[in-house]
DNA sequence: TCTATTTATTGCAATGTTACGATGAATAAA
DNA sequence: TTTATTCATCGTAACATTGCAATAAATAGA
């Protein structure tokens, strides 16, 4: 099949999961550890900075943008990426309190 | 291609990565609140809980035990899961602090 | 206008993912 | 021992993802 079957989940668990799926390439990763350290946008030298070819980056950099997660400003023939801050916010909210919740202590088994 | 240049990216970036693409399917973190839920372990009924096939879930369960996050105890014919905390901890430690980093404040553009 | 630069898009090959039917393996109960 | 129950595995179809070469689109500068 190759697609998930989303109508018998909740809304909640299709969201996580697609903010999930976006973090699950170690490429989008990067892009945005170099876009938090830089505190300000970056443009193609995620090319440089990252090993992958420029198309392949642009279509990471769509996938980032179609979840909210940065946004991208026309600078002349550049384009300059940056965190979404207020769309990166609501994203933890919905993400921390997954990872976060309280640990079951475990009764019979395991 | 359909498989990541590893090889390109830091090891902290690629468990970030392994981390969250194994939260990136709805039923995987269905079956993930349903442990946390029933605060003690479970068996088959996650797949009369959840709509998918038992082959199907049965896998899901293999992906998630497979990143140590959930372990299984074999009781008679059936087999029961729960949350490893141990593990979820250690997952815990690398995916807040990824998705918790301070937020920049944009300069020039965006 | 023409050219160079930068980014996005298209098309495609290789591989991964999801889902399920069929089947196997293991144990419990009759 | 036979049968039923439960779960894992295998095989496979449908679809998604990743990566890049080629190319288009947009703008800046000569």
């Amino acid at each position: 099949m190759g697609l998930a079957k989303t109508e018998l989940f909740t809304e909640e668990q299709n969201e996580i999961a697609l903010f999930a799926k976006v973090f699950g390439h170690p490429a989008r990763v990067a892009i945005l550890q170099h876009l938090f350290k830089l505190n300000s946008c970056v443009c193609g030298d995620l090319v440089d900075e990252i090993g992958l070819a420029q198309p392949t980056i642009s279509q990471h950099l769509k996938e980032l943008k179609g979840m909210g997660l940065i946004k991208g400003n026309v600078e002349g023939t550049r384009v300059c990426y940056c965190i979404d801050t207020a769309n990166w916010m609501d994203m933890k909210a919905k993400m921390i309190p997954f990872l976060d919740q309280d640990l079951p202590t475990n009764t019979h088994c395991c």
